[in-house]
DNA sequence: ACTCAAGGCCAG
DNA sequence: CTGGCCTTGAGT
């Protein structure tokens, strides 16, 4: 089970840029030449145990937090919840998820110390090219930051800092920046608001998953919610990569460079992910407050094939179950897409070439942990002791990730394919197919199948509901709560089907016919993903991983 | 007027 | 190069 001897070899990679000893003292180079920072003591290699895990971000307390009794489960917070006990105080005491330096505010989207600040901006400003000369997965520490700035720039982005750039998506303006193209100083970002509402969520998140690396370290298989490791150092990813040499010192005015001054060595622009469409069927309702909602893509399939006699009227939505209603509203595709691109971004920001099959791997455990984030937020679930949270989401999240491509893909009009930063292309859906092409007909075909039921989002949401309350899976506790949920969803959709569809026959039957074969389609990918896996080509320690050895144990 | 997250400066 | 402190200035 160990993959660790197959892989140290493979991890001498052909990139593998060796640097040549380089002093490391005195006179940086000038802004904008090419370095190549070697730490000191030219062959400074990390002991294995100093080694972080490239992507780690397991973290069961992340998933079901103890309650202050330490009674898991009894009681999940529900969203903001958990916002409101996180004081400013509180979260500035914290540490910076980089090093473990004290914290001194937000600087670049996430709440980092001073140095940290500096060093990416720095990075960033000077369009710095670091290399590592052991593994690139150095461990960063208070202590050890100076000693590879690669890694340590790695990690910045891994943990989630922002590259100029990266708020357009969200605020559709130039004027909001992390690194900002322009250097202006002075004045505040417009994404105050964000950091607010992030402050518990995606920053304690990734804060959590830090810890959750140094609580693995020192006891693997103590706490987590299956482990099955044999190592701690086991397959540490391979990745070929090189950072893009320096080409030219470009000074980019703000107003005519979109994107980070680090673009310039980039073969083409970033390419803007699709327009975020999450309310496509609300779009449909009169409630329909932003005239936004309107302005996004219209749904790749359900665009093609008009559909004036099935989609339910603006009449018909308003008589959906207000517990419909409250469904589609946990649904957060805005933020779906962005982290999904600006997890692309960060991932293959000043990199040649990344290793797409990590990436891909990188990006569904991302969605694996707004998956879990969703489930643990909504009614039915929340209340479930944890043991019977874990063994819902264990037996339901490669269905869930397989459903919500379909939902990104037929609402949201998702394309199968996207442009990295680094000009690589990269697979959209692959992600669908839980890195299984073969399995691409098989994912059409299902498609089209939802297509001709006029699959909608009320549809979607419920699907999902009914995938994750299974009160088939074995060993649960409180059967009796999952079932009565999984019924009451299943009711709901009836309801809504038959409303809103009188004139699809059967399309609640036929709706729930689908589910199996979701299924054997994420099966078929979670096997692929089992054997990449053991293969020593997917990163470890993440949560993705720990749903493969889940099912296994 | 105050806040606070940007960029800038410079001793080490 | 690093990192602590300073300056700046839009937002509140």
């Amino acid at each position: 089970m160990d993959q660790q001897t197959g892989l140290m070899s493979l991890n001498m990679s052909p990139f593998d840029l060796s640097p040549g000893p380089e002093g490391s003292g005195s006179g940086g180079g000038p802004s904008g030449a090419s370095q190549q920072y070697v730490p000191q003591g030219a062959a400074y290699q990390c002991p294995p145990e100093q080694q972080s895990f490239g992507y780690a971000n397991l973290d069961a307390s992340y998933l079901f937090p103890t309650g202050a009794g330490g009674e898991p489960g009894a009681y999940l917070p529900a969203a903001g919840t958990v916002c409101d006990q996180t004081d400013t105080k509180d979260v500035i005491e914290e540490l910076c998820p980089v090093c473990g330096d004290k914290v001194s505010g937000y600087h670049y989207g996430l709440l980092t110390c001073e140095s940290c600040k500096g060093f990416f901006k720095r990075t960033v400003q000077n369009k710095k090219v670091y290399t590592c000369v052991a593994e690139r997965a150095c461990h960063i520490d208070k202590t050890q930051r100076k000693r590879c700035p690669f890694c340590r720039f790695q990690k910045c982005l891994d943990v989630g800092m922002k590259l100029e750039g990266e708020f357009k998506y969200i605020y559709k303006s130039n004027c909001f920046s992390a690194v900002r193209a322009d250097r202006m100083r002075g004045g505040r970002n417009k994404f105050g608001p964000m950091y607010k509402r992030d402050r518990a969520r995606k920053l304690q998140m990734m804060r959590q998953r830090q810890i959750a690396v140094q609580t693995l370290r020192g006891s693997l298989g103590d706490n987590g919610l299956v482990l099955g490791f044999s190592s701690p150092y086991a397959a540490v990813p391979v990745k070929q990569e090189i950072q893009i040499p320096q080409v030219s010192s470009l000074t980019s005015s703000p107003e005519s460079s979109p994107g980070p001054a680090l673009l310039a060595a980039q073969p083409q622009p970033p390419q803007p992910p699709p327009p975020p469409a999450h309310d496509k069927w609300e779009a449909h309702s009169p409630h329909s407050a932003s005239p936004d909602a309107f302005a996004f893509d219209a749904p790749a399939t359900a665009a093609a094939t008009p559909s004036s006699t099935a989609e339910p009227t603006s009449t018909e939505t308003l008589r959906v179950s207000p517990m419909i209603r409250e469904f589609v509203q946990t649904i957060d595709d805005r933020e779906w897409q962005n982290s999904l691109f600006g997890l692309l971004q960060s991932q293959t920001y000043n990199q040649c070439e990344v290793d797409l099959f990590e990436l891909m791997c990188k990006v569904l455990d991302q969605n694996l942990f707004s998956q879990v984030d969703w489930a643990r937020n909504t009614v039915f679930f929340k209340y479930l002791k944890v043991d019977d949270q874990m063994k819902l989401l264990q037996h339901s999240w490669s269905d869930m990730l397989v459903l919500d491509h379909l939902h990104q893909r037929m609402h949201n009009g998702l394309p199968d394919e996207t442009t990295l930063h680094n000009g690589q292309k990269f697979d959209l859906l692959c992600l669908g197919l839980l890195g299984v092409p073969s399995l691409a007909d098989h994912f059409n075909e299902l498609q089209n199948k939802l297509a001709e039921l006029k699959f909608d989002v009320p549809d979607y949401i419920c699907v999902k509901f009914l995938l994750l309350l299974n009160p088939e899976v074995r060993g649960i506790v409180n059967v009796k709560c999952v079932r009565d949920g999984y019924q009451t969803v299943q009711a709901a959709l009836l309801d809504y089907t038959l409303t809103c569809y009188p004139t699809i026959q059967d399309k609640f039957g036929k709706l729930v016919m689908v589910v199996p074969e979701i299924h054997a389609l994420a099966a078929r990918g979670e096997e692929h993903l089992y054997q990449r896996h053991c293969a020593g080509q997917a990163p470890t320690q993440t949560l993705l991983m720990e749903m493969l050895h889940a099912k296994r144990k």
